[in-house]
DNA sequence: CTAAGACCTGACACTGACGTCAGATGCAAG
DNA sequence: CTTGCATCTGACGTCAGTGTCAGGTCTTAG
């Protein structure tokens, strides 16, 4: 599998999965001319990867943590345990603050649903407290 | 109120602040000399706009939702409205896009768990499951 | 064989919310 | 008055992930 077909795949870009070998997230076999090779476990392994990113980490700290998926050894299983957790209370705590701001939008829509009702318009999107937490 | 107290009232940097200012989300008198000069109201502004700023809204968007908050009329309620609930959607999908996330680190909590146990590590913080969700 | 398109490396551009520095001015205390 | 801290404007630096370009090589279809 070429790069360009990997990008396919996954819905990234080329010069994003370069990116990635060069931190260290990614690794490809090369071919005599040195074009990248890759096996379909690097699917799975991209988008892992993506989902990491869309938590926020950097990639620094994926590539801390990748070594203890892909070979646990008692060392690095330790390093990892105290890190994803913090990496965990992290997303929580982002979470939580999301959903404070979503509470302070909901209170602006509730007051500019007011003034266009005082308007007269006619509210035909649903309600703030009706839309799916 | 001078930028310095107004940055220690609101934990925010004086270059934050002055780059609000920039950008049209906050507005100040100024002293003949040039100073900047605060009312307590922009305590709250300011902690408001790092409330959007934590939800991820840009500086453009914010300041597109102000005037609505600040003083409604009929147009910029109406313009304000779908842009309103557009951010509170994007906010709802990045909620799940973490919980995602989330849970993905959870899968790599457990098989770190068990990899620990077999290395006859004992367990000695809470369990992925039992943390509050 | 040849042309087109994929790939290579290396480098610079960009975004956005700031940090930081320089040089000048303001202001309050001793 | 002076000293020292706060403030001013303007400009450049930062970070991280990615876009993009240049100039060259590889591969594959016709």
């Amino acid at each position: 599998m070429r790069i360009g077909d990997l990008a396919a795949q996954t819905g990234v870009s080329v010069r994003s999965l370069r990116y990635y070998e060069e931190q260290g997230l990614l690794v490809s076999t090369r071919s005599q001319s040195g074009q990248r090779r890759y096996t379909d476990n690097e699917i799975a392994r991209v988008r892992f990867i993506q989902r990491l990113y869309a938590a926020g980490l950097s990639s620094r700290t994926i590539a801390e943590l990748l070594p203890c998926v892909d070979s646990p050894t008692a060392q690095n299983a330790d390093a990892a345990w105290e890190q994803l957790h913090e990496e965990r209370d992290r997303i929580t705590q982002r979470i939580d603050e999301l959903a404070r701001a979503r509470d302070a939008l909901d209170k602006l829509i509730d007051i500019n649903r007011e003034h266009r009702a005082r308007l007269g318009r006619h509210t035909d999107i649903p309600s703030a407290a009706s839309i799916s937490r």
